[in-house]
DNA sequence: CTCCATTAATTGACAAGGAAACTATCAGCC
DNA sequence: GGCTGATAGTTTCCTTGTCAATTAATGGAG
């Protein structure tokens, strides 16, 4: 036989096809974030300390899934933007909190509406049952695998 | 108010959890691949290669979404791990063609049972209608959305 | 036939993240 | 009090991809 069955086609995976679909969201997202001057990465960052008043680098990237060292350089970029601010009081000085700044802040709603634009735009296309049944089937692998940190690649 | 309502969080976008797990998937994939000195991006090309003689690189980007200069340096990684070899020939001298070496082409079948390893180990938690559903609806947003290749803009 | 627009592939500059080494700080223990 | 080990953050090097400029080859218009 010329094409042995063991190998199965990219395409019979669905680890493909969520890697598909799932980069081209990605990639749509950040293309609107780009006329706020943010990346994607940025954008989690800002979201996460929306709700809180100041978060510790480490945490935060246990949280989102990256590294430390990224986690820094982020915070230099977001820095750069006057978006968030380092603090490096607390009595234990190995620690540093991040806070947004007023105009980060201020940023994080519009920002929010485009995520939300981008997540209708995409799978607004489907059936609310079937967005429900995808949600909870992503719950459950996570559940279930025990997964820890977030996207942003 | 202090956090008006219209900032979702970031758990309520599916897009965020698609991207979750399929960030997930593929560092687990990456993993796999690891132990056979491949990438991902490699792993791509080389199975698009085993189901034809030859490709040309341009065809090539826009089928997996990569830029030209992506897939030019991908050709020399794989080229340099005689994986891939390059023939300059045809009448139009400006093209040239990818194919597998004969290692290359043995490489795949051990590659695929790593990738329908990965598959089963994050979907095979699903039910099958579930995971039937997930396909289906990954490609209906495929299809409404006219994607192709990935973000290659 | 020659010039010019088009297209393929490569190259170089740059961005972003991971891994690991490095620095600073703290906590515990003798 | 002064080592010693752990922990937070930074920094360096490396990988990999995009984007834009470059080079090579082709095909047409005149």
């Amino acid at each position: 036989m010329k094409k042995p069955v063991s190998v199965s086609a990219l395409e019979a995976h669905l680890g493909y096809w969520l890697r598909f679909v799932s980069n081209h969201v990605s990639h749509a997202f950040s293309r609107k974030l780009l006329a706020r001057d943010v990346t994607v990465a940025e954008w989690v960052i800002l979201r996460d300390l929306y709700d809180r008043e100041a978060a510790v680098p480490s945490e935060l990237a246990a949280r989102i899934g990256m590294t430390r060292g990224a986690i820094s350089k982020l915070a230099d970029r977001l820095a750069a933007k006057s978006l968030v601010a380092r603090s490096a009081d607390r009595e234990d000085r190995r620690y540093q909190a991040l806070a947004l700044t007023p105009s980060g802040r201020a940023l994080v709603p519009e920002l929010s509406a485009l995520a939300d634009q981008n997540d209708a735009e995409f799978f607004g296309v489907l059936e609310p049952e079937a967005r429900q049944a995808i949600e909870a089937a992503m719950k459950e692998i996570v559940r279930r695998k025990t997964l820890r940190g977030v996207p942003v690649e």
